[in-house]
Formats: C-alpha cells, structure tokens, sequence
DNA sequence: TGCCTTGTTCAAGGTTTATTGAACAATGGA
DNA sequence: TCCATTGTTCAATAAACCTTGAACAAGGCA
C-alpha cells in the first residue's frame, strides 16, 4: 500500500495550491466541498464534474497539493477540505479564494 | 501591430488568475511587483527569474490572464500590477496572496 | 550612419497535464 | 457465494507548458 500520502501543514506550497486550484473542475470541487464542510462527501457525489478516472485523478492532484484530505471507509472515501491547516498555514486565503469563485463561479450569466 | 491585448476586467477569470501564479517564477514577479507598486519596472529588472525569452513568455501570461498591464515606452516595456482591477474584480485576492507569499516565501529555510 | 540596448518571435525540444477506456481491487449485501 | 458498487491503476493520446538559442524589430545615442 502506498498509503495515501497527505503533505504536512509546512509541507504545503502556495504555488502548488494556487496550480491544483487553476483548473475549472478541481475548483468547482473545492467549492462544493466548502459549501458542505459539515457532511461528509464522496466521489462519486462529483460525477457531475467528470468521470470517475477523471475525478480519481483531480482529487490526487488536490490531495498532494494539500487542499483535501481523503480517508478510506469501506469501500468509498470520504473527502474533507483541509480547512483548519490551511488556514493556520496561508490564514485568509482560502475564505478569500471561496468567495471570490462563488463571486463570479464558471457559469456566469452569458 | 497585435497589440498587447489586456482582458477586461470582467473577463478576467479566477482559474486564470490562480493558474498563471500557479508557478514560483510568475509569482515571484507578482510578488516583487506587489513590493514596488510606486515605481515603474521593467522586463530587464527580473532576469534574476530567468533569461529574456523565459520572462517574455512569463509575462505575456501574466497579462493575458490580466494580472498585469504592459505598456511600451521608447525601446523598454513598463509593467505594472493591475492592482486596481483585481481588486474590483476580485476583492481582497490580490492581498491574501501576497501576504502568504510574504509569509512563506520559495526560498524559505532549508 | 552605426551601434547598443531592450525586448519579441520563432522553431525546437522535453516535460507535464488532462482525458479516455479497459482492466483491476476491495468492500458489502443478497 | 455471487454480484453490485466504489474507486484505482494502466496505457494511450492530444494538448499545453516551460526553456533554450538564434534571429529579428525598434528606439536611443554616439
């Protein structure tokens, strides 16, 4: 088992953030998951934004960027935004990166 | 002539704007530009980040995802951050960002 | 005029990204 | 046990990314 790798808080690089959050879709995640930080959610509740191999992939990507963690039980995973680390390790900014998204989110008005 | 094309304040695009920070080098230069919003830089004031062509190709990003605006004079290009802009666009972005950079910079201790 | 400085463009190259479908592993329930 | 569900891994592909060096354009100054 290669176990889930999650960085540690010091671990956490803001560029490697900033990259895993340009992209529509994984930012599209990260809001869903901060819209229901009280449940627990998991992929396949995101088929909306693309298909399983697709959503395997991204939420690696926002894993190893330490944005998400992801915790197997049974045979799904439950996905929770790592709010409380990274707001001790960049305070401010992921309020400030969900508001300005839910702002002007993907779909705007044409 | 092409023109330099700068998007719109309302075309500029969150992903856009975290994709292209999304790279230490281009936040690098966003952050030095934070730090010298009084002056007037040019491209030749960066080529610690890289050689001519690498910062060419950088800032043509940088501006393209309107985070900064390029303006020819005589034989050099002034740049500047489109500080006013962002914020309209997206308030309090821009200052989250580069206090996290600030907080935790690339070259942090080894 | 000629040269220097500043910066862009181009073609090339190697790397990384995002998506797909098929195959696989593991859990849980009938 | 068999089967359905959940999700991962793999190989393949197309596109985008970043860097390089050589060549070019244009302004300023002697």
């Amino acid at each position: 088992m290669t176990g889930l790798a999650h960085p540690d808080i010091d671990e956490i690089v803001l560029s490697d953030v900033l990259a895993a959050l340009g992209d529509e879709t994984r930012l599209a995640i990260v809001a869903t998951l901060a819209r229901n930080e009280h449940a627990a959610m998991t992929c396949s509740q995101f088929l909306e934004f693309g298909s399983k191999t697709a959503l395997s992939y991204h939420f690696a990507k926002l894993r190893e960027a330490g944005l998400i963690s992801v915790r197997p039980e049974g045979t799904r995973r439950l996905i929770s935004l790592r709010r409380a680390d990274l707001d001790q390790r960049f305070p401010g900014l992921l309020d400030s990166l969900i508001a300005c998204h839910a702002a002007s989110p993907a779909g705007a008005e044409p």
